[in-house]
RNA sequence: CCGGGUGUUGCCCAGGGGUAGGGCGCUUGCCUUGGGAGCAAGAGGCCGCGCGUUCGAAUCGCGCCACUCGGACCA
């Protein structure tokens, strides 16, 4: 008979009463992540590595396909470097982690383990660049970084995290504007068709760009708490590190110019923002395009004999389709693995039993919305492939309507503190001016997200401070 | 960095100066499997770390560390 929950080993914090606690319920009990020895720092299990490969494998062909090319600098950085670009310096010397050893030996220049990678790259281009028939450059690197941060949480903020950081320059200011943009749009593109996952794509603030950029852009995801998750950036570094780091090429008209410069990444946080949009009160709920596992396969009474025979058999058809697809053949009860699956996100489960087996069929249930049905096992090399297909898009569509239905315009500033405080994004007119950003964050803890492109105007005047208007800006409480 | 909470077996927790406890999980066997089964026998602990008080510390005191929640800070 049913136990009482609380005895359920891997019970998970109530969804909608106690969100922090759930992320972390979800994140340890499913063995995505543990925590690791060092403060702030996380170690990234099998389940959880798998994600980031598949987000790895997608996102990089999507980097090819737009003439970007792999390769990989140092980790350690001499402080010099750092202290080239002013803001840049201002904005990440905070939290650098040092080497100021090597061996027993002090170190004549400490070095900066790298919170990001464009300084060190710059010095490269600038040895690399010397004509403009060397430009564009587009390299993209896959790496760990490390910022000394006070509150972290896994995937979201942690001491040292896994990313991608690609890097480019470029000959002109328009062709450099036209990476940034383009980027921008791979990662929105592969934000909703593979982690199922909406997001608003817009410019930031200054307050919120990038440290030495000249031009911030990002995607924008919400969460099902209602807060917002930075999930890319896109950064149009104009020629502030071409001109600190002297990146210069003979143009074709014989004069020396300065390249122009972009930088973008996203991170495993992605994982974070998967978890937190499509996760429930049974645990993760994963898109089939990262799912580790797409179908797990139950054999119902595995000891009656055929059953687990079947059982192999569909799991190498579907395999041979394609699919990826693990059996548990373990010997915990129907029921545990049921629970055990859902909370891992697995988007399909299938049982195989001997009343099946008779019939020559099998059931499935869908992860995204628990329904069941039954399939002939004649097909399921077409069958399967197509509802997980259906899974993907289902599960774009549900986190759709759920920031569509917590989305609201806001014209005065109290309504848009009520609005946030209700746990939505507010689309509202902006000053576009620092300190009225600051002070509403400040009071509020409402921040600025983004400002989509081409927006119409939807007031006269700011909804924060009320002075004259310039652009629509969405705000909210961001992670 | 500031404030609150928690550290006892893999997990959840009880205990409260004198032999280390329970439930779950784990191992073995039987049995069982369509929504978290059952019986039996086992294994498993430097009671977060350090210092102090004491004949004696998991227990009392001080310090530290980690996790966690909230806030401040921040790509």
């Amino acid at each position: 008979m049913a136990k009482d929950k609380n005895e359920f080993v891997n019970q998970i914090a109530d969804i909608d009463t106690d969100f922090p606690q759930w992320y972390t319920d979800v994140v340890l009990k499913t063995e995505l992540v543990d925590y690791g020895p060092v403060k702030g720092t996380m170690v990234i299990r099998p389940y959880g590595y798998a994600i980031w490969e598949l987000i790895q494998q997608q996102m990089d062909a999507r980097f090819k396909a737009t003439g970007h090319v792999n390769g990989y600098f140092p980790m350690l950085i001499p402080q010099s470097f750092l202290m080239k670009e002013a803001e840049h310096v201002e904005g990440f010397a905070p939290e650098v982690a040092w080497v100021t050893k090597g061996g027993t030996e002090e170190l004549a220049e400490p070095l900066v383990i790298r919170p990001t990678s464009e300084t060190i790259i710059c010095d490269m281009y600038a040895k690399w660049t010397q004509s403009w028939r060397d430009l564009p450059l587009k390299i993209n690197q896959w790496c760990n970084v490390v910022r000394w941060e006070k509150t972290t949480r896994p995937f979201l903020r942690t001491s040292e995290f896994l990313w991608q950081e690609g890097h480019t320059i470029h000959a002109t200011e328009e062709e450099a504007t036209a990476e940034v943009m383009q980027m921008l749009d791979v990662y929105r593109d592969f934000a909703e068709n593979v982690l199922a996952m909406p997001v608003f794509v817009g410019q930031k603030s200054e307050k919120e760009k990038f440290a030495g950029a000249v031009a911030t852009y990002s995607m924008e995801a919400m969460m099902k708490d209602g807060k917002a998750l930075q999930a890319g950036t896109s950064h149009n570094l104009g020629q502030h590190f071409s001109q600190a780091f002297n990146i210069k090429f003979l143009d074709k008209d014989g004069s020396l110019k300065y390249v122009w410069q972009t930088s973008w990444g996203t991170s495993t946080r992605l994982i974070g923002g998967l978890i937190m949009t499509h996760g429930d009160k049974r645990g993760l709920a994963l898109p089939p395009k990262v799912a580790p596992i797409q179908v797990v396969i139950l054999p119902i009474a595995a000891f009656k004999p055929g059953v687990t025979e079947k059982a192999r058999e569909v799991a190498e058809t579907l395999k041979a389709a394609g699919v990826r697809v693990y059996l548990d053949d373990s010997d915990n009860s129907a029921g545990w693995k049921f629970n055990q699956w859902e909370m891992k996100g697995v988007p399909i489960r299938l049982e195989i039993g001997p009343r099946d087996i008779e019939n020559g069929c099998c059931v499935i249930a869908r992860r995204d919305n628990f329904e069941k049905k039954t399939l002939p096992l004649a097909g399921l090399a077409e069958t399967i492939p197509a509802e997980l297909d259906s899974v993907q898009k289902g599960m774009y569509e549900r986190a759709l309507a759920f920031r569509e239905a917590h989305t609201v315009e806001a014209h005065d500033r109290a309504s848009l503190i009520a609005a946030v405080n209700e746990g939505k994004f507010v689309r509202a007119m902006w000053c576009g001016e620092r300190e009225c950003e600051e002070q509403l964050k400040r009071e509020t803890g409402i921040s600025t997200r983004n400002m989509p492109f081409g927006a119409e105007p939807i007031d006269e005047v700011c909804a924060c401070c009320g002075k004259k208007a310039k652009h629509v800006m969405y705000f909210a409480k961001a992670y």
